[in-house]
DNA sequence: TCTGTAGGCGTTTTT
DNA sequence: CGCCTACAGA
């Protein structure tokens, strides 16, 4: 099978002991190596049960086995090949006790994590603005990404203190409900792995991690672990594809690996089957002005390849058009199908006017991502039904059942309740029993009632669900006709309330397939370690549905691009400020990651590639006339680009006064590293923008048509260093507003980046 | 308990 | 602009 492949994925292929870092870099057939490395260690004698694979999608893992199973045959259904999150839940669901938790415990996902926060701000008594559950929770799940536990978590400051308080809390209250969330997966996986006495180490004598590049500091640790016996650990990534940084992927862990493992196999996948050589030249030249990464260069024998055409539209409206055009006549004059292009943005705010183009213009399109299907509020009712019958410990959705449909237990019932369980240390469920007997006093007597009712529906269909004959499908079914639910969505008779009714079909369709399946794998008298309730609300919890392939022209974010590739692809929003955006200011960090999505985004084309931005754009509902080319675009080598039939020849210049425009290319080498900082504030009342020119700070009012004007200068300079009573020392990042309403976004260290009106902070 | 609305706020997203 | 949340008032 060698002949298959290149010298070099041959070599990542065949050397199988010891540790290995692949750098594949896009489309050098990364799927193909690992598929096939799998494939050779079955065929030298290792066990399936015995090589572990681990990835961050289902997607991935699902195709995974798809192509091993093709190259060696049913032996593939044996190799461990999961996501991180799933194969951990599946290690402790084997282990469980150990770790402090019953076998049939909840994952929270991201929804089950604020409300938790919520409630503990709540009885915490912490009505802070600065506090928003948001906030607080993304701090603890950063804490989490880092291995940093409760106990060990140490506050620094006025936030940082107050997250030291809730975390805590916040633990102690997920594990009272029996339940985890997507960040103790890891961590427990991590611990099991650490305490020896479930000889997880050794379980596999092969681990295999795709995308390493991605993986945060617990994951990193955790596959370390689990190869350590033999070392006989894979990793695969891309350092330049790294684009989740923000959720605690941490580039260390691939800049480091050679350092970690001394003598570990390094193998560069440089060669490209995907773009032409037009198009990976421009990747390079993009990503080459990264600092942070490891030196390697794509290439391809495609020499040659179409012009990269770059449009500059007067606005978004505009730019759609362009587009739109552009699909057209290349479907006509080059014959190619719809499904051949993909249209990237930068955030999902973009794609309303795109859609809106395509649709006017009868193209038929799919959105990638959006909304989820697990994530509307009648399937979140109908899956917290199930987690109460099948984990009673679980507050966050008993609190979410306990009135929906309402049924006459309100908010102070429900906190009385909460309020006898803190204090007797019971949990939610326990006393909500205890409450609604006829001689407790807690209640009044009607909604003692009311609450027992509640309480005996909840045992019948927890009966119901012990039973080995009863289907999911049934019980979903039973509850919906028992709790009055479908009679209250009948009765609203809304267009939306079909719209649910319909989607409660969908789920319940697709507890019969799961059921099926699950029938079909275990065989007609299966028995499995874990009920089919939970391992149905284990899936949906780690499982989201799969997006359709697509119908027609394929919209996404850059983010939901990575991995795939299409014919023709068009970037939008190549302004300064939206692509990259600069909502951090110019963290060069932050900047290097924007230059990697940029970089993902110009390698998913296959044969050619748009680029657009327009001069001027609305933003949340404002014109915003701040924008500038985008410098991704200044960094690509001009003779590589064309610009079409109608295309301006001046980059897109916001309307700057000349002294504040960036040079016009010409008069700058792509290459040149000393552009002037520049910061671009996103106020809502009038978009304003500050830059800073060899030390002298201006501002305009960018709606003034970029008069200059003096009067307006708030007399903060950027990278100005400012004390805030609350949050203490940090650095101004950008000025936004006018007179009493100068507002900053002020980077503080241990808390990140806030906008604080400026009043209130003291210049150092 | 439910519904309407004002106000706030706003990347990227998988598990 | 549009969504989501919080809260007021019936």
């Amino acid at each position: 099978m060698e002949a298959l492949l290149n010298p070099a994925q041959s070599d990542a292929v065949t050397h199988t002991v010891g540790p290995i870092l692949i750098l594949a870099g896009a489309g050098s057939g990364k799927t193909r190596v690992i598929t096939y490395r799998i494939a050779e260690l079955l065929r030298r004698g290792v066990k399936p049960w015995r090589i572990l694979a681990v990835t961050f999608t289902n997607k991935a893992a699902q195709e995974m086995r798809h192509r091993i199973t093709q190259l060696v045959g049913e032996e593939a259904r044996d190799v461990w090949i999961g996501t991180f999150h799933a194969t951990s839940a599946r290690l402790l669901r084997q282990n469980a006790e150990r770790v402090g938790l019953r076998r049939d415990f909840t994952i929270f996902d991201d929804g089950d994590q604020k409300t938790l926060v919520s409630r503990v701000l709540k009885d915490l008594d912490i009505a802070d603005r600065f506090a928003s559950p948001r906030a607080v929770l993304s701090a603890i799940d950063q804490a989490k990404n880092r291995g940093l536990s409760a106990e060990a978590y140490r506050g620094r400051d006025y936030f940082t203190d107050l997250v030291a308080r809730v975390y805590p809390v916040y633990q102690e209250r997920l594990r009272a409900s029996n339940a985890v969330d997507f960040g103790d997966l890891l961590i427990l996986a991590l611990e099991l792995a650490r305490d020896g006495v479930a000889r997880l180490a050794d379980k596999f004598d092969h681990v295999l991690v795709d995308e390493f590049q991605d993986t945060n500091r617990v994951q990193y640790d955790l596959v370390a672990r689990l190869a350590s016996k033999w070392n006989n650990l894979c990793v695969v990534g891309d350092d330049d594809q790294s684009i989740y940084r923000w959720r605690g992927a941490d580039l260390r862990n691939i800049l480091d690996f050679e350092r970690d493992y001394p003598g570990a196999k390094v193998v560069k996948l440089e060669q490209n089957y995907r773009s032409t050589q037009v198009i990976l030249d421009a990747a390079n030249a993009v990503i080459a002005r990264n600092l942070h990464r490891k030196q390697k260069r794509l290439f391809t024998e495609q020499e040659g390849g179409e012009p990269i055409l770059y449009y500059t539209a007067d606005d978004e409206r505009r730019e759609a058009e362009f587009i739109v055009r552009a699909i057209r006549k290349l479907e006509i004059d080059d014959g190619r199908s719809f499904e051949d292009f993909a249209i990237f943005y930068r955030t999902h705010a973009q794609s309303r006017v795109l859609e809106e183009a395509l649709r006017a213009s009868d193209l038929p399109y799919t959105v990638v991502g959006g909304t989820r299907f697990y994530d509307r509020a009648e399937v979140k009712d109908v899956l917290a039904y199930l987690r109460v019958i099948a984990n009673p410990a679980d507050e966050v959705s008993l609190e979410r059942i306990v009135n929906r449909p309402a049924r006459g237990i309100g908010e102070s019932t429900y906190e009385k309740i909460v309020e006898r369980a803190r204090r007797e240390g019971r949990s939610v469920w326990e006393a909500m029993e205890r409450v609604a007997q006829p001689d407790d006093g807690t209640l009044a007597t009607g909604a003692r009632k009311k609450l027992a009712a509640f309480v005996a529906l909840m045992d019948e269909l927890r009966a119901m669900a012990a039973s080995p004959h009863a289907s999911l499908a049934e019980l979903a079914e039973t509850m919906l006709e028992r709790t009055g639910y479908l009679e209250r969505l009948a009765a609203e008779g809304t267009r939306e309330s079909e719209d649910r009714r319909e989607n409660l079909m969908e789920l319940t369709g697709s507890m019969r397939d799961f059921e099926e399946a699950m029938r079909r794998e275990l065989g007609p008298d299966g028995e499995s370690a874990i009920s089919p309730l939970s391992a149905y609300l284990e899936r949906v919890s780690l499982v989201a549905p799969a997006d359709d392939a697509g119908r027609g022209v394929s919209m996404m974010t850059v983010h939901a691009a990575k991995g795939l590739e299409f014919p023709v692809v068009f970037v939008t929003g190549l302004e300064d400020g939206v692509f990259p955006s600069l909502r951090d200011g110019e963290d060069p960090d932050v900047l290097e990651e924007e230059r990697r999505l940029a970089y993902v985004a110009i390698t998913r084309a296959r044969e050619r590639l748009f680029l657009t931005n327009a001069e001027r754009r609305h933003l949340y509902g404002q014109e915003a006339r701040v924008f500038g080319e985008s410098r991704f675009i200044q960094d690509i080598p001009e003779h590589l680009i064309a610009r079409p039939v109608g295309g301006r020849r001046r980059p897109a210049s916001g309307g700057l006064p000349a002294s504040l425009q960036r040079p016009a290319r010409a008069a700058r080498p792509a290459y040149d590293d000393d552009a002037p900082p520049v910061v671009r504030s996103f106020a809502k009342p009038e978009v304003r923008r500050v830059e800073r020119d060899e030390g002298i700070s201006v501002e305009y009012d960018a709606d003034a048509g970029g008069g200059y004007d003096e009067d307006a200068d708030s007399g903060f300079r950027l990278g100005q260093r400012v004390r805030h009573p609350m949050f203490g020392e940090g650095e101004v990042r950008g000025v936004t507003g006018v007179g009493r309403d100068v507002k900053l976004t002020v980077y503080f260290p241990q808390i990140g980046p806030k906008t604080i009106v400026a009043r209130f902070v003291e210049v150092l």
